[in-house]
DNA sequence: CGTTGGGTTGATCGACCTCAATAAAAGTGG
DNA sequence: CCACTTTTATTGAGGTCGATCAACCCAACG
């Protein structure tokens, strides 16, 4: 079992059932085509894009790759969610990206990975080798394209992320975070008041730049004004219009 | 004198003197021509680029387009540089970028600026209309991959600067940005202890995320510990090694 | 049923913000 | 070139938001 996926830069160990190779992927039945980069890929490029990815699986908490590991493959997420984490050496860590169904891991091609990515819950992927998929960039102008346009999401969103960071109080960093996964997930799902958060209040916080008690201190008192209710493994928003005003929107 | 920018998209009114269009470029003999997206491109794209594109300049505190302009071209800076600045309703700005000659802007090619561009100081800037240079971009897959990999390099900076702001102390923050911003100039005019400040306290604060007294007061910390040394517009590093101490590098 | 890992809540503390006064620098006009 | 204003930087005093430390609750699980 294990040997399967020798080529595969997890880092730990995986469980039995956390993950498996199904050969070659039926991008046509594919449930997230549309919204990751495969799009509506035409021509050689779909075809090829096919036999070069693999699906894949891993469970919640494995990490497909950490900071510093030499990157020798690109992803696309196919179900479940994941992290994108930095950490200082003392432990400080900010969590600069969550990876929906649809999102492309690996925008930057780069030669060793900038963050650590990290499953929440568990993640169905799509592989395709590094030099695989660079070759298909360079004989397919579209993608190319494809891929610069998910960059360009991916930093214009990084770019509201610093905005929120460095400007937002905790109480418009909790309700701007809650709405924009809303938003995020609508796209995926379609849209619902419910909101999945297979996360910890220290994983949130580490997104937003505060601690969990703040986190967690925030909810409440979102939920003591009705705005959200906490529910398992996530929240419902009660009153949109309200978080967004606790938002500063 | 003006209407000969009538087709750029400047917020402030030119002065005499703070703008000329010099018509057709000479990339040939364009100073940052390595730095940048034009780099060493060869063949046809070369030629398009430099048929395309025309220098000017702007002055210090001129915004190049603001938040949610409609965006009509992209540019290269040649000489100076710019702050790219997100604001809320309430005034509350983040800075979340610093071009330097040779940064592309626009790297995004999106419909609407996301942000405001301000110069700092004189700036010089190659442009090129936006239609032509998507056309351009068809039509060079080499092209492409640059604007691609300067993506990837922006996307880069902004996931170092969401650790920045998330996660750093004020003085980590400010001995970072130092030393980042110095390694930047080195890139361009070659490795120098002294670094030129052109912005305000508070330009530095919105871009750290605090405030311009904690950003007086660190530089204060940081010369009594003789890390560094105030000098006019600017400051020089004094132990490169103690900065990056202070950095928590 | 004890243990363990989250989550919530309270009490206290401190880093940074806010407000304010002063100082220094940069324009401005005579 | 020098008064005068305006802007920017520095420094201090005091306040506040969020961090830290700690207690407790609860559900999951061996």
């Amino acid at each position: 079992m294990f040997d399967l996926h020798a080529d595969l830069d997890h880092k730990m160990p995986l469980q039995r059932g956390d993950a498996c190779l199904r050969g070659t992927s039926a991008c046509e039945t594919c449930g997230v085509r549309e919204l990751s980069l495969c799009g509506t890929t035409g021509g050689g490029a779909a075809a090829a894009l096919s036999t070069a990815s693999k699906h894949f699986a891993i469970g919640a908490k494995h990490t497909l790759f950490e900071e510093g590991d030499r990157a020798t493959a690109v992803y696309t997420v196919v179900s479940g969610s994941l992290l994108f984490s930095k950490i200082l050496q003392d432990g400080r860590r900010q969590i600069i990206g969550i990876a929906l169904p649809g999102d492309f891991i690996g925008l930057t091609l780069p030669e060793s990975h900038a963050f650590t990515a990290t499953a929440l819950d568990q993640v169905e992927l799509c592989r395709i080798d590094k030099r695989a998929f660079a070759d298909l960039l360079d004989r397919s102008p579209d993608l190319m394209r494809r891929l610069h346009a998910m960059s360009a999401r991916e930093l214009a969103r990084a770019q509201d992320h610093m905005m929120l960071l460095g400007r937002l109080h905790s109480e418009e960093k909790v309700a701007s975070f809650l709405i924009c996964l809303q938003a995020r997930w609508a796209r995926v799902k379609g849209a619902s008041p419910r909101l999945d958060l297979p996360m910890s209040r220290q994983e949130i916080g580490d997104y937003l730049g505060v601690t969990l008690e703040t986190v967690s201190r925030t909810f409440s008192k979102l939920v003591k004004r009705k705005l959200i209710a906490i529910i398992p493994d996530g929240i419902r928003i009660m009153d949109a219009k309200g978080l967004a005003d606790a938002a500063g929107l």
